[in-house]
DNA sequence: TCGATTTTGTACGGTGCCGTATATCCGACG
DNA sequence: CGTCGGATATACGGCACCGTACAAAATCGA
């Protein structure tokens, strides 16, 4: 029997997440990646019966990444609901490695539906996590639904979008965007 | 001299953008367009240097079809500043040709800092018209601006998402989203 | 140290695409 | 009708990548 592998299954996974985060899943080349981990392809095909089994597991990594491992973190480390969901946002949408590999991964599941249906269930988890801190500031339901759609869509949105702001930073305009949507509403009647 | 071409060079355009929009930028490849035009790539080269060429050409075209183009038909249809803003959304946003170029020229543009560029010029476009609007019933600049983020984030975001809303479908969930976002704040304070 | 086993390197054939060169087609015009 | 010119077809060499086959090397147990 031999011993570990100088190029183990995870190495391979973990470049793809990187290939696939830089570049798109169409990034997701055998050959570069080997380049890159500074072998030759001939050991992936124990791994992996081709590309597309690659290419699952990397999804396959992303999805427990960005579900489990997020919300273990964020229950382990406590909190009121509103620090539970921040924190689980600022992992997810502010993380260096799991923001690209989010941002790929969305625009993947708009041409593969297995893709779509993965996000599906991840992006379930997030609503429901949403909801719950709405839900603490307000009753009406469908106000807390279409809240917590709107605070989902900056945290992807803002990624996607190229608009200046004048003499605002986007960051400011973005934390002035996220007190109107996760905050009490308190304003006085101006009509 | 020659007549009309069988193929002109706004054929191979118009080719390119349905394959931007379906396949991202990897997915514009001379040869494919050639069979989906029932040609072979021959007179490809009479129009364009090499394949970059084609994508510049696509890009303007989209650059031109998505500003220009949209804001001399909604000048032109006239309204009230609200219907004018719906217009101009509903033309970009709703529309079966613009909408998935849109998105795939956002996906790209996180890549390619050229493409960054022209999305900045068209976004910026389209946020000034959202300025407008809001700021007819919102007179707070830092809450105009944070809005019309909210509205764009919303506007494209929603596409990237794949949460399902329990018994409300997604349209419904986005229009009472709208409601928050774009109409006058008339709450009464509830502290 | 010596096999046994697994991983890795190397070589190969195949495919899809790029860009070029050249031949062929076809309408316009004399 | 012939010829001219641009548009297109065809053929080519090259490149990057896939997946396979087999040889070479590394590693562990005995």
């Amino acid at each position: 029997m031999a011993g570990t592998p100088r190029t183990p299954r995870d190495r391979w996974v973990e470049e793809g997440l990187h290939a696939l985060a830089a570049g798109g899943p169409d990034a997701v080349r055998i050959e570069v990646l080997a380049k890159r981990l500074g072998v030759t392809k001939g050991g992936f095909y124990g791994y992996f019966a081709d590309r597309d089994a690659l290419l699952e597991a990397v999804l396959d990594t992303w999805e427990r990444e960005s579900t489990d491992e997020v919300i273990d973190r964020v229950e382990r480390e406590g909190g009121d609901p509103k620090a539970k969901i921040q924190r689980a946002g600022a992992l997810t949408f502010s993380d260096d490695r799991l923001l690209p590999l989010d941002l790929a991964i969305r625009d993947w599941a708009r041409r593969d539906d297995a893709v779509a249906e993965r996000l599906r269930r991840v992006d379930n988890r997030r609503m429901e996590l949403l909801r719950e801190m709405i839900g603490t500031f307000c009753s009406d339901p469908d106000e807390v639904e279409a809240r917590s759609l709107i605070a989902f869509c900056v945290a992807i949105g803002q990624h996607f979008l190229a608009a200046d702001h004048g003499p605002r930073t986007r960051a400011e305009v973005r934390a002035y965007a996220g007190d109107l949507i996760l905050k009490r509403p308190r304003r006085t009647d101006v009509s």
